[in-house]
DNA sequence: TATTGTTATACTCTATAACTATA
DNA sequence: TATAGTTATAGAGTATAACAATA
């Protein structure tokens, strides 16, 4: 692809934005989460925060606030707030760790495993009908491109 | 790849965070545009719509503001704003349009380009060296299906 | 002294919409 | 009345870092 961006004369190497792959790539995302905020910011009245969180919880039982950073890429002050949202609303609950009482378990309430079994069938729907446009091998290699071009990027990233 | 979400018993669906494309998707473009905006926040003091409008100024010589809109993806009152800093900081000027004197036609100063041709060579490495994690052939795929995924999600947003 | 988690602060970004000027 | 572009405003999100509690 070595022509994909034009090279005028002299050398000079010229960027096309619609071509540039970080471009589309944040494009791309912009149209997918937002496909899928509809659903929880919209319907839910969630944040992308406290939607990742229940998320996490409906199929994980209980975490720590630093594991969920882990599970849910997001940061620790995110994470903090989120949960005292959360908590505020009733969705979900602590208890400390009897081991090492530095650790809050974090856990759905009833009211949050009903919101979580709500939401999923809508959020497994969606991104059904998005990967439609796929087929089951398309999707993998989608996949597995995704995930070589996210180990790249990591180390770009690394090195400043 | 009906078994990629577990479904536990009584058919009820489990949503596993890790394996949810929009996730993926959302946390791979993180990883891709922070490694772009190291270079464009950090090096250039720039923020990622000045980014995108002297990107696109410096390959379409002029263009109104409603035509970058189209063109860089952001909302115009972005545009507005970017346009401000980057005449506030001399990267731009405004010429009237002669015909239809609402369209102010934007162009680079020359250090509007001087920055961009400063910029332009490593945000490409920096492309370059994320996509060489894969093979040409495996670049114009991902950029296909990436689009098949575009094009799909553009319907479902349309229909809320 | 290190770790988990919370809070303070200031800053930026965003969304909605009102506004000006031109047509 | 419609369009190009700007400005106002308030709310949400962000980054840095200080802080408390526990180990």
């Amino acid at each position: 692809m070595t022509t994909k961006h034009t090279v005028k004369n002299k050398g000079e190497q010229q960027l096309e934005l619609p071509r540039y792959f970080p471009y589309k790539l944040s494009v791309l995302n912009t149209v997918v989460s937002q496909s899928i905020a509809q659903l929880y910011l919209g319907r839910f009245n969630l944040s992308r925060q406290e939607w990742r969180i229940i998320a996490a919880l409906g199929i994980q039982r209980s975490m720590s606030a630093k594991e969920l950073v882990a599970y849910t890429s997001l940061e620790k002050m995110q994470v903090s707030r989120a949960i005292a949202r959360l908590r505020n609303d009733d969705m979900l609950y602590q208890q400390e760790d009897s081991n090492d009482r530095r650790y809050h378990l974090l856990s759905l309430t009833e009211k949050g495993k009903i919101t979580y079994r709500k939401i999923v069938p809508l959020a497994l729907a969606r991104e059904e009908f998005i990967l439609s446009a796929l087929t089951e091998e398309e999707q993998e290699q989608l996949l597995s491109l995704m995930e070589k071009v996210h180990d790249k990027a990591d180390e770009l990233q690394q090195w400043g």
